[in-house]
DNA sequence: TTTAGCACTCAGCTTCATTGAGTGCTAAAG
DNA sequence: CTTTAGCACTCAATGAAGCTGAGTGCTAAA
């Protein structure tokens, strides 16, 4: 439907897109003649800007000011104008290489800094999910006994997660009768993932087990509990100050909104969520984004593997006047640093 | 060296504390006469504000304003003119005491639940440190076989946590070994403190054990890493945009600041941490706090316990103008909830 | 098709006067 | 000596009026 553009207004539209990112003021046609160096007059542009508003790929604020893109036109931008690889800098690249340097034991350290690293290189917000326990698989379960009434159930799985439990032993158990619960879940269990133990299966296990011996009940509820943790995955953010560095949010009142979403953690599970399935990086921008309170923004995601299953998502949120070529370029970085650091 | 303030001057002080804290708005004359329901008329009352204002209870924004309460008038309204006794209602009470009522097993969850609600009911920012593992005694250490070259360390405090760790066994080690090594371990540690493990008793315990077999370096690693935990204690932030909503926060600059502050882990730490020694509930107003980025708050922090062991400290963070009878019968509260939640 | 010229628009800033809440001082009343 | 009424004064806040400047749309000429 929409004609495509010829060669002029696509470099006019990148140049009042480049500037608005820069400066965010709108950008006006004698603007656009000194950073677009074609020998046109301002009037030329004018009229052309007029053509790329009535396309619908720039908006004016009101009718004397300069023109700023619309979210049509940032998707232009990102699809034909932008220069895809621009890589980011050296010292940028140090950054983001320091993040497991000096042998970062817990995986959340690492997602942590991961967030603060990225926001302060990108000077936006950064929103890391942590790893989703329920698409790894069992690898095995250990039951350790404490002492005469309590044991540590130990979940191994096979990306390298460690998840225990203190539980209460019901009844004396020798050691020999808890091996053989022990190898039994085992048997069962070992390759599933998580997310496939079904209530059932445990049901099933529940009876199985109750006709040998009838304890145990409390050792289910570290699996029950593994279950509804899918909805218990932690969100990690970094650089919150940095979005109030940003003109648009210099009322009150956006902060304020922003700041409420980034407490709700569910929220911000599904802001990435919802580009979590694609593997490369994906742009949101506006209203392509689900969750209402950043149709004002743009996101930048990719996701993070460990031994290439893909477990988690990190993403960059800003305004929609975000430097989308060096936030995907340091963000690519950033994905393969992580995917390199927790494989190993 | 200040006398101390008659009958009639500490109603006015209170009157205006009070009101102050209602309205955020300068008290003037008149509406004192109205609350004060003393038969005096506003021009005695201006007098007495005036000097009240010369002994620096008051202050006054500017000359043609009412008075505002100056943080030696918020000091003497808290030791001296304060209701202590202020109950919170029922449905406060019941929504403190909803938080441990889902048998929530970890006392992370505890402790953020607890943020959430304490800030919600009392419409300020709240911040809980997590507990002190380094204050927890050492109950025992266990080993684990994963596989041939890996092992399980679990750690277990008399407090109930449960640290673990995964580690490198360097070469093949029976069970046996294992075992004369674990209860060597648990005999030289049961009963310290993680913070009477100092470096050098561990360099001690590896000589030993490199005398009897040369292994399990890595072993030493969770124990090292336990002790720079002290340092790593996590803080919890509950309704960080409540203090959006208090008029003395409706700068964009003092928000950033705010925000950058709750960003910044280890200040909450030493915010919290000077208050924590104290067994009773603190209350800090303005530059009565340590941390220069709060001398324009006030602090209400109490400590909590697990087993008579003080473990952590929680706060309540607002303006110097905060319902400090409301916020201190709620912390207290929540303090004794908690006590009783995580000593079961 | 491009450009120069010109009238027009409109946000943002400054200036100025007005308003109203509240004060301090003084002199009279209790 | 204490309290009160009266009055002049101060000052933040509000809003109207006017100015400025960046930028536009349109038209006519190159």
């Amino acid at each position: 439907m929409t004609a495509p553009l010829n060669e002029r207004k696509k470099n006019i539209l990148r140049a009042v897109v480049l500037n608005y990112i820069k400066t965010a003021e709108p950008v006006g046609s004698r603007t656009v003649t000194r950073t677009c160096r074609t020998g046109l007059s301002p009037a030329t542009i004018r009229n052309e800007m007029a053509d790329l508003e009535e396309m619908g790929y720039l908006t004016q604020p009101h009718t004397s000011a300069g023109r700023i893109p619309s979210q049509k036109g940032y998707r232009y931008y990102v699809d034909n104008l932008m220069d895809p690889d621009e890589s980011c800098n050296d010292d940028e690249s140090a950054l983001i290489s320091s993040v497991n340097s000096e042998k970062m034991r817990e995986i959340e350290q690492i997602i942590v800094s991961s967030a603060k690293v990225l926001s302060s290189v990108t000077n936006q917000t950064c929103l890391i999910m942590g790893p989703q326990f329920k698409k790894s698989a069992f690898h095995q379960i250990r039951i350790l006994p404490l002492d005469e009434k309590r044991g540590l159930v130990v979940l191994i799985t096979d990306t390298g997660f460690i998840k225990n439990k203190v539980i209460d032993l019901q009844q004396n158990l020798s050691p020999g009768e808890l091996q053989q619960v022990v190898s039994y879940l085992n048997h069962k269990l070992c390759g599933l993932t998580i997310d496939q133990v079904t209530t059932s299966l445990i049901n099933e296990l529940k009876r199985d087990l109750f006709r040998r011996l009838e304890i145990l009940e409390q050792a289910f509820i570290l699996l029950e509990e593994s279950l509804k943790e899918e909805k218990q995955i932690r969100v990690f953010l970094g650089g919150t100050t940095n979005i109030l560095n940003q003109p648009e949010f210099k009322d009150v009142d956006k902060i304020r909104r922003m700041l409420n979403l980034f407490e709700q953690e569910a929220l911000l599970f599904k802001i990435l969520e919802d580009s979590s399935s694609e593997d490369d990086i994906v742009i949101r921008i506006g209203a392509e984004n689900e969750v209402a309170d950043i149709q004002e923004c743009a996101l930048v995601t990719g996701t993070y593997k460990i031994h290439d299953k893909t477990l988690g998502a990190v993403g960059v949120l800003g305004p929609t006047r975000m430097d989308y070529s060096r936030v995907i370029s340091v963000l690519r970085r950033m994905v393969d640093h992580l995917n390199s650091c927790l494989s190993s």
